[in-house]
DNA sequence: CGAGGCACGTGT
DNA sequence: CACGTGCCTCGC
C-alpha cells in the first residue's frame, strides 16, 4: 500500500479524477484514505484529498506526496463514498462534494512566493533584485505584481537566481492558550518561598498560589488574578519552578451562558402514538423515512427529544437540521438543556473558525448530537442513530450552488447506511413529503392537537381593496389598527409580519409610469432610506434617486411597495406611544445582534415585534395575542411554481405564533386577493384542504410531486449567444428523452439578465429518465471549454427549488 | 485552476 | 530572426 488515489483541488472536467501518488517511506502507515495531503500538482502545490490506497498503478512515473495536513482523516470511509454519490446526483466535481462536506477552514489557501535560490550569487543580480530581497527572505507574488517588478524577477527566475515557491496554507489556525504550572512538588515550592528575598513578593504570590492549587492555570488567567505581568513568571521558569506549555481549546461561542437542564416530559396520549414507530425503527436498527406532521404547538420537539435520548442510550449519535439556527435560538436552547455538552452547535452566525472547532469536537467524538443549518449533515459522526429534520417544508435546506444538493435526500442516503430512522417534521410539509406519506413511502405520524389543548388562533382575512375603496390608504386596516390599540392598552404583545425587508421595493415616475431599474440587470432598484441610495439586490449596484424622471423629466417620482422600514416610519407616527422592535436583515446583521432583540421583546421592552420572514420561525411568546400579516400577496405572484405553498406555509407558520400559552391569540391577515385558495386556506388553517387543492393544480400543470423537474441556466454577455446555446441543449436534451417527458425552451429566465450577463432556460419535466443524468452531464462536458474560458456560464440544477 | 508550450504576429 | 500575445493542453 505505497501509492495513494488523490482527488485534487482543482475544480475542472478534466481533474475530476483520482491521481496517483507514492507515498514516501517515512510516511509509510501514516497515509490515509480520507486525509488531506499536500501533493504537486504540474509545476505547483497542492491541496488533495486521499481516496485510496494501492500497491499498483497505471501509471508509470509517479510523484510522492509531499506532506500530510492532517494527523486523522477528516473524511471517513462513509463520508468517501457519500461524495462519490453526491457527485452522481447533483453533476458537481468531486472535489466540490468534498469541501461541501467539510467546513471551509478546510479548505487550502495557496500563496505563491519568490526566493533567492541557494545558488544564486547576490552581488552579481541587478541592482533592484538585490534590494528587493535585502532585509527579507521571500516577498509574495502579489508584492511583486504590485510593484511593477515582476517581469524583472520572472528573467531572474529562468536564469536559475530566483526559485518560485508555491505554499498551501491552512485557513484557520487551533486556538491555542498559554498554561502555567508548577514544576516542582510542594516540598520544593515550599522550600523555595522560605529561601525567596524579602521583596519579591510577587513571585511568592505566585508560589502560593500553586501551592493552593497545583492544576495548570492559563497564563492570562494568573496574571488578572494576582496582578502580574509577564516578567514575574519568566523569572519563575527560568529557576526551574513552573513550566510553561500551550494546549488547544475551543473558541465557545456560546460564552459561559447556562443551560437549564430540563427532563423529559410526559408525553400525551398522541405523542406516544407519533414516537413509537420511530423508537421501533431504533430499537430494530432498520432505516425508514417518517414525517412528523403536527400543527404548531403540537409537541414535535419534545418527540426529538426523546427520540434523540433513546438512540444516545444505545452509544449512538444524532443530527438535528434546523433552517437557519441562529434564527431559533430557541430551539438551541432547547436541545443544549436536555443534553447539555453532548452538543454541537453548527451555524451561519459562527465564524469560520468557531464552525471549525463544533466540526471537531464531532470528530473527536465528544459531542454526541449536532444541530445544524444544512451542511450539518455531512457531521462526521460513524454511528449515526437518527437524524431529524425541522420545519422539513423550508427551502433553505436545498443548497443553490454546486453540489446542489437537499439536505433531505442526503438524509435519507446516510441513514439508509446506518439503518436508522429520518424524521421529517412540520406544521405545513412539503407537498412532495406528504405526497409520499401518503403513498406510503414516508410513514406519517400525525399530531393534530395543540398541546394542553390550546384552541388555534382565530384568524381573519382583511380585503384591503375595500379598505382602499372606503378610503383608508394606510398600510393598516381599521380592524387591525384598533386591535393594536386594544393590545397596548392591554399590554400584551403584537407581532407584525411583512416579507419584506428595506423601504420601498421599486421607485416610479407617477406622470409616465416609468420604473427605476438596474443598468446591468433585468430588476427594479430597491429604495434605501438609510442613505438615500437605489440599490440592485443582484449584483449590488446602487445609485441616487433622480430629482426628476429620467424618461419624462416629470418631478413627481415616488416610492411605491412597502418594506418594514418604512412600516416603522408608520408605525411611530399613527402610534407614536407603541415600542417597537424592528427585525430583519438589516437590523440582525450583527452577530447576536438577533438574540439580544428577542430577549428584549420577550423582556416586555417592546410592544411591538415587526419583522421579515426571520420571525416567522420558533418564537414561543406566552404573551404575544395578535398577529397582523400586513400583505400576505407578497409572495404569491412570484414566478415559481412553489409560490402558493410557499404562501400557504408561511403565513400559517406566521398565525401559529399567537396565544400558544393562556391567553387566546388572534390573527388578521391582510390581503388584496382574499380569495386565493392559500390565503383562504391559510385562514381556515387546513393543510388537507390545501394539500387537496394544491394536488390538482400540480397534477395539472406537470408540476412536482406529479413530475420530476431539472432546470438548465445558460447566461451569457450576449443576449444571441445564451439563447442559441440554450436552443441546442434543449434540442440535444429532447432527442435524449422518452416522448413522455416534456423538454421546455428556450425560455427567458424570470430574471433575464444579471450583472449584464443574459440568461435563458431549459426546464425539463419528466417521471422517470434514468437516462437524464448522462445526457446533461454531456451538456456540461461538451460546454466545457466555453465555461472554463468564463463567457459561457451552465448550471444544471436536478430538482430546483428556485428556479430563477 | 494555472503554467508552460507553441502558434502566430510584429518589429528589426 | 528575437520577442510578445493569446489559446491549448496537461497535470499522477
Amino acid at each position: 500500500m505505497n501509492i495513494a488515489s488523490v482527488i485534487v483541488d482543482v475544480p475542472a472536467k478534466q481533474t475530476d479524477r483520482a491521481f496517483d501518488y507514492k507515498i514516501p517511506g517515512h510516511l509509510a502507515g501514516v497515509i490515509q484514505p480520507g486525509m488531506r495531503v499536500i501533493v504537486p500538482f504540474g509545476p505547483r502545490k497542492i491541496q488533495g484529498f486521499v481516496t485510496g490506497l494501492k500497491t499498483e498503478s497505471e501509471f508509470s512515473q509517479l510523484k510522492s506526496i509531499a506532506e500530510p495536513m492532517d494527523l486523522n482523516p477528516v473524511l471517513n470511509q462513509e463520508l468517501l463514498s457519500l461524495g462519490d454519490w453526491l457527485t452522481e446526483k447533483t453533476l458537481c466535481y468531486k472535489i466540490s462534494a468534498y469541501q461541501a462536506m467539510l467546513p471551509a477552514a478546510l479548505k487550502a489557501k495557496y500563496e505563491k512566493k519568490l526566493v533567492l535560490a541557494e545558488k544564486a550569487d547576490r552581488v552579481a543580480l541587478p541592482e533592484k533584485v538585490q534590494t528587493l530581497f535585502e532585509n527579507t527572505e521571500a516577498i509574495t507574488w502579489d508584492e511583486a505584481v504590485k510593484d511593477g517588478t515582476l517581469s524583472l524577477l520572472q528573467k531572474e527566475a529562468t536564469n536559475g537566481n530566483i526559485d518560485i515557491i508555491y505554499q498551501v496554507k491552512e485557513r484557520v489556525k487551533k486556538k491555542k492558550v498559554k498554561q502555567v504550572f508548577p514544576a516542582a512538588d510542594r516540598n520544593g515550592l515550599a522550600e523555595y518561598i522560605e529561601k525567596l528575598p524579602a521583596n519579591a513578593t510577587k513571585q511568592k504570590e505566585v508560589l502560593e498560589y500553586f501551592l493552593q492549587d497545583d492544576s495548570p492555570i492559563e497564563q492570562k488567567e494568573l496574571f488578572s488574578f494576582l496582578r502580574i505581568t509577564s516578567s514575574t513568571i519568566k523569572g519563575l521558569i527560568q529557576k526551574g519552578l513552573l513550566g510553561q506549555k500551550e494546549v488547544e481549546i475551543y473558541r465557545n461561542p456560546f460564552g459561559d451562558r447556562e443551560f437549564k437542564r430540563t427532563e423529559p416530559l410526559p408525553l400525551t396520549e398522541e405523542q406516544r402514538k407519533a414516537i413509537i414507530p420511530i423508537l421501533n425503527s431504533i430499537e430494530e436498527k432498520r432505516h425508514g423515512t417518517f414525517l412528523l406532521y403536527g400543527v404548531t404547538g403540537s409537541g414535535k420537539t419534545e418527540v426529538y427529544l426523546q427520540s434523540i435520548q433513546r438512540v444516545l442510550q444505545d452509544g449512538k449519535e444524532a443530527i438535528v437540521l434546523v433552517p437557519e439556527i441562529s434564527l431559533t435560538p430557541q430551539m438551541v436552547n432547547r436541545f443544549k438543556g436536555r443534553f447539555g455538552d453532548q452538543v454541537a452547535v453548527m451555524h451561519s452566525g459562527l465564524s469560520a473558525g468557531e464552525k471549525y472547532d463544533e466540526w471537531r469536537k464531532i470528530q473527536r467524538k465528544e459531542v454526541k448530537v449536532v444541530v445544524g443549518a444544512r451542511s450539518a449533515i455531512f457531521a462526521p459522526f460513524e454511528n449515526l442513530g437518527i437524524v431529524i429534520i425541522d420545519e422539513e417544508h423550508e427551502t433553505s435546506y436545498k443548497q443553490e450552488e454546486n453540489p446542489r444538493y437537499h439536505a433531505r435526500d442526503v438524509a435519507i442516503e446516510r441513514a439508509g447506511k446506518y439503518k436508522c430512522p429520518v424524521v421529517l417534521g412540520s406544521a405545513t410539509p412539503s407537498l412532495e413529503s406528504f405526497a409520499r406519506a401518503h403513498k406510503g413511502v414516508y410513514q406519517l405520524l400525525s399530531l393534530p392537537k395543540r398541546m394542553n389543548n390550546q384552541s388555534l388562533p382565530s384568524v381573519e382575512i382583511i380585503d384591503m381593496r375595500e379598505e382602499l375603496r372606503e378610503g383608508n390608504r394606510s398600510m393598516f386596516s381599521r380592524v387591525l389598527l384598533d386591535k393594536i390599540k386594544d393590545r397596548l392598552e392591554k399590554k400584551e404583545q403584537i407581532v407584525l409580519f411583512l416579507n419584506k425587508r428595506g423601504h420601498s421595493s421599486f421607485v416610479m415616475c407617477r406622470d409616465c409610469g416609468y420604473v427605476i431599474n438596474c443598468p446591468h440587470c433585468d430588476i427594479s432598484l430597491t429604495y434605501h432610506r438609510f442613505n438615500q441610495q437605489m440599490k440592485c439586490h443582484y449584483c449590488g449596484y446602487e445609485a441616487s434617486v433622480p430629482n426628476t424622471c429620467p424618461e419624462c423629466e416629470s418631478e413627481h417620482i415616488r416610492y411605491f411597495g412597502t418594506g418594514t422600514q418604512k412600516v416603522e416610519e408608520e408605525l411611530a407616527k399613527v402610534l407614536p406611544e407603541a415600542k417597537v422592535i424592528r427585525m430583519d436583515v438589516d437590523t440582525t446583521s450583527r452577530k447576536g445582534s438577533h438574540e439580544k432583540l428577542l430577549d428584549q421583546f420577550q423582556e416586555g421592552h417592546a410592544d411591538i415585534l415587526l419583522g421579515t420572514q426571520m420571525i416567522a420561525k420558533g418564537l414561543d411568546f406566552p404573551n404575544i395575542t395578535l398577529v397582523g400579516v400586513l400583505s400576505a400577496d407578497t409572495m404569491l405572484h412570484l414566478p415559481d411554481f412553489r409560490s402558493s405553498e410557499k404562501t400557504f406555509q408561511l403565513l400559517t407558520q406566521v398565525s401559529g405564533r399567537a396565544g400558544r400559552h393562556e391567553l387566546e391569540g388572534e390573527v388578521i391577515i391582510q390581503t388584496y386577493t382574499p380569495e386565493h385558495y392559500s390565503v383562504e386556506l391559510s385562514g381556515e388553517q387546513d393543510y388537507d384542504k390545501f394539500y387537496e387543492r394544491e394536488m390538482m393544480v400540480r397534477k395539472i400543470h406537470r408540476y412536482p410531486p406529479f413530475y420530476y423537474i431539472s432546470l438548465v441556466t445558460v447566461s451569457h454577455e450576449e443576449l444571441m449567444k445564451s439563447v442559441s446555446v440554450t436552443e441546442k441543449i434543449t434540442q440535444y436534451i429532447q432527442s435524449r428523452l422518452s416522448a413522455e417527458s416534456i423538454v421546455l425552451g428556450p425560455v427567458a429566465s424570470p430574471i433575464p439578465r444579471i450583472n449584464n450577463r443574459y440568461r435563458y432556460q431549459c426546464l425539463i419535466k419528466y417521471k422517470r429518465e434514468p437516462e437524464l443524468g448522462r445526457a446533461l452531464k454531456k451538456v456540461l462536458d461538451n460546454y466545457q471549454h466555453e465555461i472554463a474560458a468564463g463567457g459561457l456560464a451552465i448550471s444544471v440544477d436536478l430538482n430546483p427549488y428556485i428556479l430563477m
